[in-house]
DNA sequence: TCTAAAATTTAGTCTTACCTAAATTTTATT
DNA sequence: AATAAAATTTAGGTAAGACTAAATTTTAGA
């Protein structure tokens, strides 16, 4: 009965789960944008995908889509994969935290579920990986995540660095070379206004650095 | 100019590379069979690597294809890819040598050339796969081989395991059990005419084995 | 050398997954 | 509430890579 997952299949389920993840519903063009695909084709795989049996996602004309539970395992298998791929490439390989992503979005369409049982057993079952991010468990759950966006920060709070976006590797060297990597304290010295720049104390770090919302929206803390 | 070389286009070429070491040139039937394809496609296919620029096989109508120079070295760089990744998964994650070949068909046409480059480095830049296949080099170039099939020897010769054919597990499970792996040395206790049969000293085996054509004709010795 | 079998190619289809251009629907602004 | 802009869908295509059935060519056996 159930039909093929492809890999481009995959790929729509991953982003739109990270899509629903904020705004429930993830809209034909934020798909397109992610996809780097024209909205007219989100539109027809997001029609297969709703009417394929098991149905994927829920979807309204003109309204986006949610996944279904269906949808929804099928998403975390992908991202426990990637996941797993990047925190093996990190550890085993030697990559740099900024090298993986790309590499782990090829890789994660094709390794088999032994290989995915053999990293998480190599890796020691890693809960997040090399940039933070919660690594789904091996039936499928993503665990609870309750940290904050740096940006919403202001002047004299304290928080602890969970997790950074992994998708721009010149972003993620800068985050390295001041020092914001998860699980490094960090103090807010100042808030401005006008900007959003926050000046922030980091935790083994001689000087303050001011971060621009560039920066401070692809951060995640807990206070 | 030069065109896309797909992961289809690659399954292509290397299984075309591995029946011109035989028979020179590879046939529309054979290569059908071993990509499990219909012969009607790979006519279509094998016109296609024929009038790509710049071409990657030489093709003659009922004649069968060769690789030229481009399809050589594209096709080196996939069978460099799937035994470097052999040689990866038993060394880095404990696979057993008869459960590496299908996960590494998958992944071969997958990994960069920094992934590459990084496993052949964590090896050792090893020459061989587990089950003793040649690696190509990194500048894409075979090494010669010169063993010769255990089928071809007979009574009272000696020689030195090189290689086996890594595709069928089973078989593969039971070399292991009788001792048949590389860089083991053999002695032929007997030939029988009649059905091809050979009766084996294994070294550090107690009692001989009477091995089918079945078996020698995959096992690769050196004299 | 003739002929039957085997191998190969041609012709015509299909599905997946993309595209552009045009039509439609939703939304945001006056 | 009207309308312009933005988002989305529809309509009509394309290319890759497979398929089957039928035609053709090669090969091998009598
Ligand atoms: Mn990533
Ligand atoms: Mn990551
Ligand atoms: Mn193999
Ligand atoms: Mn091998």
């Amino acid at each position: 009965m159930s039909e093929i997952i492809t890999q481009s299949i995959q790929d729509y389920l991953k982003h739109i789960y990270e899509l629903n993840e904020h705004g429930s519903s993830a809209s034909t063009n934020d798909i397109a944008t992610r996809l780097n695909i024209a909205p007219a084709s989100v539109t027809g795989m997001l029609q297969r995908l709703a009417n394929s049996t098991p149905p994927l996602v829920i979807y309204k004309k003109h309204q986006g889509v949610t996944l279904t539970k269906n949808g929804e395992k099928a998403a975390l298998e992908v991202i426990r994969h990637h996941r797993l791929l990047e925190t093996f490439l990190v550890n085993t390989l030697g990559y740099s935290w900024d090298e993986v992503h790309c590499e782990a979005d090829k890789l994660e369409h094709v390794i088999s579920e032994d290989f995915e049982a053999r990293m998480a057993k190599a890796l020691g079952n890693p809960t997040r990986d090399p940039h933070g991010e919660l690594i789904p468990t091996a039936d499928l759950t993503m665990p609870a995540d309750k940290s904050c966006l740096l940006a919403s920060l202001r002047t004299n709070e304290t928080a602890t660095v969970r997790r950074v976006s992994d998708d721009d590797p010149a972003l993620l060297r800068h985050l390295r070379k001041i020092g914001v990597v998860p699980e490094v304290k960090i103090t807010i010295k100042n808030y401005s206004e006008f900007d959003g720049n926050l000046t922030v104390k980091v935790e083994g770090q001689k000087s303050n650095v001011v971060l621009g919302t560039a920066v401070t929206s692809q951060v995640f803390v807990d206070k």
